[in-house]
DNA sequence: TTTTTCCTAGGTATAAATACCTAGAAAATA
DNA sequence: TATTTTCTAGGTATTTATACCTAGGAAAAA
């Protein structure tokens, strides 16, 4: 049996460092809890957890080099053992399929209170899963158990060729452009991109491109 | 004259509750701060003003109901002595256009440290003028002056059917539809699309919504 | 091994977008 | 008042996108 810990370990993963700072402002209020570290991106948060691991990882869902999304796949295969407490600005179905299918602990939103924050970490310390009460608002009970069932996100559907032509779409290319980007006839890219459409029962590109946008699927650059 | 106050009044608008709070609680650090208040939306940030007006008021530039910039207007209007901080994720020139146009006070970004908060409050209360170093990086000189010379946004060189247009447009219609709903003929809107593509320099209806995305001229809302 | 899925790409046809024109009426501006 | 801009919309032509087909080879799964 394992001692109790005086500290319960915390490392905030969130590329805007006053959010980062801000939180732990919050969490130092708690002697109980004990940020031992930030990271503004997912390779400095790779190269932390190489020598380190918290017992919980709050981890905004958009982040630079690693997407929130890639970054708790990697994180649960390689440290299992790492809870992970999702904190996205975003009220968005897609978002949380993809963080709940690659092994999030929690998801809270950054309109959530600071009493939530604390009650998120409380659950998941205890065991338990959390979901931030201003999203499960939105969220039918049969959306709930939709993601139990392990059911992946739309853009987990796509295959890679169509992942990478959807990239392509939204970067608003034509067939004939695309098709020399990667090698292939325009009519190759006519058939992905009808499949894309009809899988997501869309009618044209710019359907695809904000769908894309919205769901996290390509981040729009600067 | 005046008494010299005994605190700086700051009023946060920010539609994050935890962000809101990160920031007062990194305001509360200093004794000649005063958070007086904080609002979620454009809505209840004018209806706070209407009673207590505070010296400074930092604003979250993506707000619901009422965005950041035409916030910025807003208040700048009715309220001319009210200084503003935008505080924004967004390094994107467009936003900073938008923002110091409208006349913002300070642009600092979400990126930047607690220190350089304090500091642009502080140069602010002083008289000046603020722009966030992680920005200014991106902006070379001759943008700057642009901006001092009263440039507009691209966005605001568009004509009130352009901008209709450019909503339809990014909302995926058909030039049909399109002039369905704006009781018009498909070529009128055909042309204000050529219009608008021309002006902006692009091609084809995806880069304008991802320009149109980018530059926060719509909403991709959820 | 059989079956299925995926990737490839062509045929054909229609719909839509885009690129050039012209041009008049209304509205804003000088 | 005169000028410019905007809004309207049509003509014509080309390009692109989209919707249906077929179909063979490769790869993966059953």
């Amino acid at each position: 049996m394992e001692a109790k810990q005086r500290y319960y370990t915390i490392l905030l993963a969130d590329d805007h460092t006053l959010i980062r700072h801000g939180i732990r402002n919050l969490i130092s209020n708690n002697p109980a809890l004990k940020v031992i570290g930030e990271v503004g991106d997912g390779e400095e948060l790779l190269e932390f957890l190489k020598t380190t691991q918290p017992e919980l990882l709050i981890l905004d869902i958009s982040m630079p080099k690693l997407t929130g999304i890639e970054a708790v796949s990697r994180v649960k295969k390689l440290y299992p053992a790492v809870k992970i407490l999702m904190l996205t600005m975003h009220k968005n179905k897609q978002y949380f399929y993809h963080a709940m299918s690659a092994g999030a602990d929690g998801y809270l939103m950054k309109e959530d209170s600071d009493e939530e924050l604390l009650l998120a970490i409380k659950r998941i310390q205890d065991g338990k899963s959390y979901l931030s009460p201003f999203l499960s608002q939105d969220f039918a009970d049969d959306v709930i158990s939709a993601y139990r069932n392990n059911r992946s996100s739309p853009f987990e559907t796509l295959t890679k060729r169509e992942r990478e032509v959807l990239n392509l779409v939204v970067e608003g290319h034509t067939s004939k452009v695309m098709g020399e980007i990667l090698c292939l006839s325009p009519r190759t890219i006519d058939h992905h991109r009808a499949n894309l459409l009809r899988k997501f029962d869309m009618k044209n590109s710019v359907d695809l491109v904000n769908f894309a946008v919205r769901n996290g699927f390509v981040t729009p650059s600067d």
